[in-house]
DNA sequence: ATCTATTAATAAGT
DNA sequence: TACTTATTAATAGAT
């Protein structure tokens, strides 16, 4: 429901995540409390963002939802109370050791260390992924080049236009003494639209990898 | 959002009132879900409709969500003697949790997921990154392949040898009728040292990717 | 934070 | 409870 679709999946971009975040937190606050006061019912919410803080909404207490909830549940297990705090905390660290090895380990397969302990299949997929994200940032990297050439070109074009009036300013509309006005205004920065192709190719060359193909790239003597 | 504006208040007709809550309480259970996933966010909800049944979902659990509630809402509740071990536990937890969320951040970007957030700079070293990487896996997934030929191939001159010997037993040791001899033992299996030549030459040609170098001479055409 | 084009939710009706 | 549809509400993307 807006300026486009979107699919459900975590938001790569950190600045459009907690935008996002801060939207439909306030979007899932307001509803709960809407249900809450429509439908006679018992709501709590709790909402972590990824930096840890706490959103939360009860219609009457947090409190009373927990104690309804473990009573619906049938789960003794004390989740109010501190009994077992210092466990948890344990357990919790013990979880996150585990995962952080995990996430090491295969941090560092993909770093292309510690990779005795894969086999061939495992290596394959290993090198399509790295393919795939190669080519990924290789795009990431085009586009953003371009797009500041783009920019660039667009500011010279401006420029450019500018000097042509102020030429016309200074030297009068008439269109005598026509060679002298080219050869000021396109020389210095060489700005125009025949600039883009060079630099284009230029762009698109590298990604041949030459150094994977040093026959190919070398001909030109590069 | 429905035919008519609502406003938000008990709705008096008990069958309405249902009907509202089963629609509401689905739209809210989903936006929550939503949110967790969207923007990496730990959420916790209950819903007790006015009859007491209970509807929930937490994105890792309910009991995660209200310990992490708990431990939030209460910094100052216990000052007794455990709490310098809790707060130890905590710290070591939190610390983790960061550790977590670097390396996470890390690894989407060597899965060339996250993109957005970097410079030209970070890119290209990423780039460089990833195909060290990937000559590492390729290196590593040659080597082993080439050890498997060898294995192979030792086994297959040993054999080779025990056929030798099986030979002479059958047909003795003297060196009369060699041709025959020649065609039965190197037909079938074709083990020889001679064998690894091709192998090798179709190990290492793969790597240089033909499909990252089209032909070398689209270059031309492009 | 504000705006607004668009999608998503849902009120009412069947 | 499940559809359908007209309408409102939420929000994605831009500013």
């Amino acid at each position: 429901m807006g300026r486009g679709k979107i699919v459900i999946r975590r938001i790569d971009n950190s600045t459009s995540r907690q935008v996002t975040f801060s939207k439909r937190r306030n979007g899932l606050l307001k509803k709960a409390k809407e249900l809450a006061i429509l439908c006679d019912a018992e709501v709590g919410l709790m909402i972590f963002s990824s930096t840890g803080k706490l959103y939360d909404f009860a219609s009457t207490s947090m409190k009373s939802a927990i104690e309804r909830f473990n009573k619906t549940k049938e789960e003794h297990h004390q989740l109010g109370s501190s009994t077992s705090e210092i466990k948890f905390w344990q357990r919790e660290a013990a979880m996150l050791r585990q995962q952080l090895q995990n996430l090491q380990e295969s941090h560092r397969q993909m770093m292309g260390e510690e990779l005795s302990g894969l086999g061939i299949k495992e290596l394959q997929s290993l090198e399509n992924q790295l393919e795939i994200s190669l080519r990924g940032v290789r795009m990431k990297k085009d586009q953003i080049l371009m797009d500041e050439i783009e920019e660039l070109s667009q500011k010279g074009d401006l420029i450019h236009q500018e000097n042509v009036e102020l030429y016309k300013k200074v030297y009068g509309t008439s269109d005598g003494n026509g060679t002298n006005r080219n050869s000021v205004l396109t020389n210095g920065l060489g700005i125009g639209e025949d600039l883009q192709v060079p630099v284009n190719l230029q762009l698109s060359q590298p990604h041949q990898h030459s150094y994977e193909t040093p026959s190919g790239a070398t001909k030109l003597g590069l």
